[in-house]
DNA sequence: CTCACTGCAAAGGTTTTGCAGTGGG
DNA sequence: CCCACTGCAAAACCTTTGCAGTGAG
């Protein structure tokens, strides 16, 4: 799966959605900037090459984005949003001093969990799915501060 | 473990802290509400008590449980924080429909997880603690709206 | 040509802050 | 008594909204 503008443009179309240089802007720009960024950076961003894209605006295109589950939100003790643009199963590691997280895939805790709610059912409540958040520490290599 | 005035107090002394009529609000409503309130339906229930406690007060007294662990911080996907009494191991039914939470707890879980991360360690990152968000909907029952 | 989308600026909601005054130890 | 804590009101911060104007299809 390449993501490149034209991949970004077909999402967008088999979404309904309009081709808008912003909306391919904000696409792109999550996914390159990878790391799980907050509106501010993403604005941030796309101003290198599109400097007058209105805040407004990249939260409308935001919030259409997750409407038609282009992207996903993230929360943090911070309180402030994330977004991001892995939509595939995973999880995250998050430090609370950094307020870093890196993203975390493990075919063999997922195949656990599911196996483990199939066996153990939660009367009342229909699971979707489930998010691991592994809370620690970075040791030994730079922290990133992201 | 007994949780009264007397408890709160104890706790509080424990950590240094001033026994405030203020502080034994807070930590009361929250465990008293029990079920992941809001800044703001902590100071509503407060204030039926204490009616002229201030509302930056009770963002302070918060902050001040929050250092002292006495409490935890939950955010959902509305981005409003959220403050919890249960300093236990435990885990999360989230309803995105609703926005209600309710604990989940279960050793065997928790037994399975420690498990898999002694065995399966992740470099460069020092696990502290973990969380499941169990995302999900509740069904036939009715959705007490928290 | 039309209506979905953008830009802008103002408003909204939550949380933080500064400072004078109070009361817990 | 002293300094940690509170009350109050203003500010900060992030996000949403309204509306006129624009450009994608």
């Amino acid at each position: 799966m390449k993501k490149d503008v034209t991949y970004y443009k077909a999402i967008l179309e088999r979404n309904g959605l309009r081709i808008t240089p912003q909306r391919l802007a904000i696409l792109e720009s999550i996914n390159r900037l990878n790391n799980h960024p907050r509106a501010e950076q993403i604005i941030a961003d796309i101003r290198r090459n599109h400097p007058n894209i209105a805040t407004g605006t990249v939260y409308k295109v935001l919030d259409t984005l997750l409407e038609n589950k282009l992207i996903r939100k993230v929360h943090t003790e911070t309180g402030v949003m994330r977004y991001d643009g892995i939509l595939e199963q995973h999880h995250h590691l998050y430090c609370r001093e950094t307020d870093k997280i890196e993203d975390y895939m493990n075919a063999e805790l997922d195949g656990m969990l599911q196996e483990f709610f199939n066996r153990m059912k939660i009367p009342g409540f229909e699971i979707e799915d489930f998010k691991l958040q592994i809370n620690g520490k970075y040791k030994g290599r730079k922290n990133r501060n992201e």
